[in-house]
DNA sequence: TTCAAAATGTTTAAGCTTGAAATAAATAAA
DNA sequence: TTTATTTATTTCAAGCTTAAACATTTTGAA
C-alpha cells in the first residue's frame, strides 16, 4: 500500500472518486454486455430473463411480482411482461395468496428448475473465465471494498 | 487439471468469484441508477447523452461517429440518433473530413462546450458524493484491482 | 359501517437500444 | 478500367424499459 503525504487536499480525493466510478462502470459493463451476448447466442435468453429465474429458484416457496421487481431493481410493469413469457414457456406458473387476492407467488415449474440449474451452471462457467485473471487476494480486496460501499450507498 | 493445495480446492476461488461479480454488478448498478435518475430529473438528459458529451468534450478536435460508438461501446445507430438530436439543439455539429466524404467529425459548439461544463461539475459533485463513504485506501485499493480486471477482461 | 388511502398488478405510450439492411465512398484486385 | 471488398454512416423494425394511468383489493380511520 503506497503512502499519503499527510497534507493531502481535498480535491485529489474527489478527481479519483471520479476515476474510480468510471473503473467500476467500464469493468461492470464489459463484463455484463458479454454476458448478455453469450446468453442470447448460446441460449436465446436475455438478461433479465435470466435474472428473475435466478431469483425464483433461490426461493423455491415463491416470490411475488413486486418482490421480483425490487430484488433486481426492474419495474413492475417489465417484471410483468417477462413472467408472462416464463409462465407461457411452462417455465414459470402463477399461484394465489391465500390471504391476499391482490397479490400472487411466481414459481418456478419443475421443468424451469431443471432448465435454469443448467443455464446457470454455464453461467458461472463464463464467469468464472472472465474473472480468471484475478487472484484470491484482489478477489477478497474487491469484495471487502465492494461491501463497504454498497452498505454506504444504501445507508 | 493441476494440483492445488489440498486445504484449497477449485470450486471455492469459482464461487469467489461469481459472488464478486453480483457485487460488482449491484454496486455498480446502483450509481448508475441514481445518476441517471438525477440527470434526468435535474437536466433532462439522458446517461448515453451526457456520455456522447462528454468523449466529445475530451476531444476538441472532433470525433468520428464510429470512434464515439467504439469508445461508449454503443451501437453505430444509436449515436446517430443521439448526435442528431445535439445538432438540432446546437449543441454539436457535423464537420466534413477532408480525405474522406464517407466520414465526418462531431465536435461540441462553443454553447456545448458551456453546458457541458456546467453539467458536468454537478455530475462529479454527485460521484464524489455517492463514494463518499470510501476512504483513500479503499478507493486506491479499488482502482488497482478495476486494472487488474480490465486489462485480463480487454487482453 | 363507510369511505379515503395505500398496496398489488397490469396495461399503455414513449423513448432507448440493437442488429440487420441499405447507401455511399474508398480501396484492392484482376 | 472494372469489379469486388471494405469502411463509414444512416435507416428501420423489433424488442426492452420505464413511468404513468388504470383496475382491483386491502387497510385504517371516522
Amino acid at each position: 500500500m503506497e503512502q499519503r503525504k499527510s497534507d493531502a487536499p481535498a480535491e485529489p480525493l474527489s478527481k479519483e472518486r471520479l476515476r474510480l466510478w468510471l473503473k467500476l462502470l467500464k469493468a461492470s459493463s464489459l463484463i455484463e454486455d458479454e454476458l448478455r451476448r453469450r446468453l442470447r447466442a448460446d441460449f436465446d435468453w436475455t438478461l433479465p430473463r435470466f435474472d428473475v429465474m435466478s431469483a425464483l429458484a433461490r426461493t423455491p416457496d415463491g416470490l411475488r411480482m413486486s418482490e421480483i421487481s425490487k430484488q433486481l431493481r426492474v419495474s413492475n410493469g417489465n417484471v410483468t411482461v417477462i413472467v408472462d413469457k416464463l409462465v407461457k414457456e411452462g417455465l414459470a406458473l402463477r399461484v394465489a395468496v391465500p390471504d391476499d387476492r391482490r397479490a400472487q407467488l411466481v414459481q418456478l415449474t419443475p421443468q424451469g428448475q431443471t432448465i435454469f440449474a443448467e443455464h446457470a451452471g454455464v453461467h458461472e462457467a463464463w464467469v468464472d473465465e472472465m474473472l480468471g485473471g484475478l487472484n484470491a487476494d484482489d478477489i477478497d480486496g474487491m469484495i471487502l471494498r465492494l461491501d463497504h460501499l454498497t452498505k454506504s450507498l444504501e445507508g
